[in-house]
DNA sequence: CAGTATCCTATCCGATACTG
DNA sequence: CAGTATCGGATAGGATACTG
């Protein structure tokens, strides 16, 4: 038997044995919310460092659970795609998603924002379809931050592609929004929406765009289980 | 922030960090499944040390998943016992065991065979209604094992409940069963049904208990996910 | 029975730098 | 961009013994 091992047949015990390392659940999370390369599964799992990263794709492959290949569109990039297994760990995630957002106390989970996490879980989830049929750019200013934390841009491609810049992409902008990091998170968890935080949220730009963020704007996953609060 | 953090609001992250350090999902199994005291719940995780499983219990103490507190039928004893949150993680729990049974390998699984938590479990599982309206008392016996892993006796009292003893409780036995740990771990697991395997078992005393035999053995509650093999 | 205390080390991990 | 290599240090956790 391995060091590390449980010693134990019960298939919770070999699951555990198998996610339940640093980093392995938040990384699964990442994957089955749709990254497949590394630089985007590093922008989701900021804080893990590359070496670790590698070594649990790695792990992850050996135990079916990723598999590597070149990708579809532009071969010669590598790209970690779930397999089968790896796409049923779905329901394990969405188990701890909705314990998390249920149970962890609010004050716990914004004492970790992060505008970088929050921007490209806000880029992920966008939903274009309320918005004009043409490019549309939006920009997000936290004043209270330093440097690259501070500004953003999301930028929606005519076919419904949104991608994130920390600088100025030089398209001209149709809404800028200015607002703290921790009430737009508050919005993005389902803690709160838009018309109730609207005296904390500055808004220039397209009125229309700004009186339906709330239908354009994609929120967690999680959001759902949450009561509410203000 | 707290080294160990990840730094994350996410749910996800804020579960896993207080649920993906080392023996805390097998922990809450066990939990889960109705083991309330220290020992006992030292059976059901007996190669975590008795350090660890009370820093454990501690931690998730703080975390507001368990309570400790006297036990109601025999005060002066600690119990542990699952607050709402910590009931709540049943739905984590189960995801890892339908997950585990499914895409862990069977070869894998059979590699960690123990008679000590495979015993542990049919008594918690055991159903006495087809059983005489009596105490009744099953042997098992594991020859090749050595020792006190032999031969263990599963004491079903009339009101129901079911003891483990691995030295002889001196009661008449009503079946004795000789297997090996492989074949009983693959029934108690659903990999292989009694009449499948009967070739591996010799049963000796009361024909009626050794025929309905899959009947009041209870299965592991992940036996379902199986697709029974052989 | 129900834990606590102590010690010690393996290993995991973070940081950083580097490469094709 | 997509990783690999290296290194050092913290710490988690294993083993064991002990206590009320």
């Amino acid at each position: 038997m391995t060091l590390g091992s449980y010693g134990q047949f019960c298939p919770v015990a070999m699951a555990a044995e198998m996610l339940c390392t640093r980093w392995t659940i938040v990384l699964v999370r990442e994957m089955v919310a749709g990254s497949t390369r590394f630089n985007d599964l590093r922008r989701g799992v900021p804080r893990m460092s590359p070496s670790l990263l590698s070594q649990r794709l790695k792990e992850l492959e050996v135990a079916g659970i990723v598999s590597r290949g070149p990708a579809d569109d532009e071969p010669g990039v590598q790209e970690y795609r779930l397999t089968k297994a790896g796409h049923d760990l779905q329901s394990i995630i969405e188990a701890f998603g909705i314990w998390g957002q249920k149970w962890i106390e609010t004050q716990a989970t914004l004492e970790n924002l992060d505008p970088s996490l929050l921007m490209w879980d806000m880029r992920r989830n966008l939903d274009p379809s309320p918005l004009p049929d043409r490019r549309t750019v939006i920009s997000f200013l936290y004043p209270e931050l330093a440097g690259g934390r501070r500004h953003w841009w999301l930028v929606v491609e005519p076919f419904g592609d949104v991608d994130l810049c920390s600088t100025d992409p030089g398209y001209d902008v149709d809404l800028w929004v200015t607002t703290n990091l921790r009430t737009m998170t508050e919005i993005w968890m389902g803690l709160a929406r838009v018309d109730q935080v609207r005296d904390k949220i500055q808004f220039e730009g397209d009125p229309a765009m700004a009186s339906t963020m709330q239908t354009w704007l994609g929120l967690s996953p999680f959001s759902s289980q949450s009561k509410l609060v203000h």
